[in-house]
DNA sequence: GTGGCATATGTTATATTATTACACAAACCA
DNA sequence: TGGTTTGTGTAATAATATAACATATGCCAC
């Protein structure tokens, strides 16, 4: 059982390689960092990864980082549907972490409703130290 | 003399006609676009592009979009420093509009400080549909 | 001015990230 | 059964970005 609501159940062999993969990371990982990963599991074309990839992010199980072309899994207990998701990445240790609560949400759809633009996606990623390499 | 406060002295001449590329543009171009606008006076590899996109970047006149590997020319009369930049990036015209005022910044930092993150650089890019192209 | 330094440039090669195209296989349903 | 969807394997290629090295140019100290 897995540690999302949503399971990990219905997953394809690739697709749980790479689940798990990502999950077993500290961070983020680019796809051919997993592919390298997966090589000895038969793994042989990004194609692979890729595919995969998309699939689990279209669950909602793993998120992609534009600003790093990395991949993260989603940690959050209520991936379902989260429609808004802001990222912190951290410059020294790469740690990453979803930022929840509807604040950013609202702001966001609050000014996107202002200049008349109908927003249907957000990216907002925030590059910074985190509070444990600021305290270490 | 240039719309931007700061105005476009001390730019080499790769710079200039990067950016003038830029100006000239609808929305955002990427680098390899930009390279073959600038073929025939006289660029010749990527690299002449991506330098002068990397100074301009830091001198604030250009914004790169992440979600989109591109570039835009920065069109707002107040482009020194303004540190945090939200775009709204139009899925059917392809305009991208910076959204300006403080209600993102400080919502941003507000949840940083929250959660102990030390934040630099945020990266807010937005997709949707543009009100012109609702109306239209 | 000459010499050193920082900055910009030109060029080739390479690295990294992502997709296209095509053939095949398994699952699923009519 | 046959047809459809979905996933897979593989090779080739496209798109984005950087490394490495040589050369030039402007500027300042001396
Ligand atoms: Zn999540
Ligand atoms: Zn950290
Ligand atoms: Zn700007
Ligand atoms: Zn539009």
């Amino acid at each position: 059982m897995s540690e999302h609501s949503h399971g990990d159940a219905n997953l394809t062999r690739n697709q749980a390689l790479v689940l798990e993969t990502l999950s077993a990371a500290d961070g983020s990982l680019s796809a051919y960092t997993i592919l390298d990963h997966l090589r000895d599991k038969g793994f042989r074309a990004p194609l692979q990864v890729y595919r995969a990839l998309d699939r689990l992010v279209e669950l909602g199980l793993v998120h992609r980082l534009e600003t790093l072309n990395a991949f993260v899994v989603c940690r959050r207990s209520d991936c379902e549907g989260h429609g808004t998701v802001a990222f912190t990445i951290c410059k020294k240790c790469d740690n990453v972490a979803e930022l929840t609560g509807e604040e950013i949400a609202g702001t966001l759809n609050s000014v996107a409703v202002d200049v008349g633009f109908a927003l249907e996606k957000s990216t907002v990623e925030l590059r910074g130290i985190c509070g444990a390499c600021r305290a270490g």
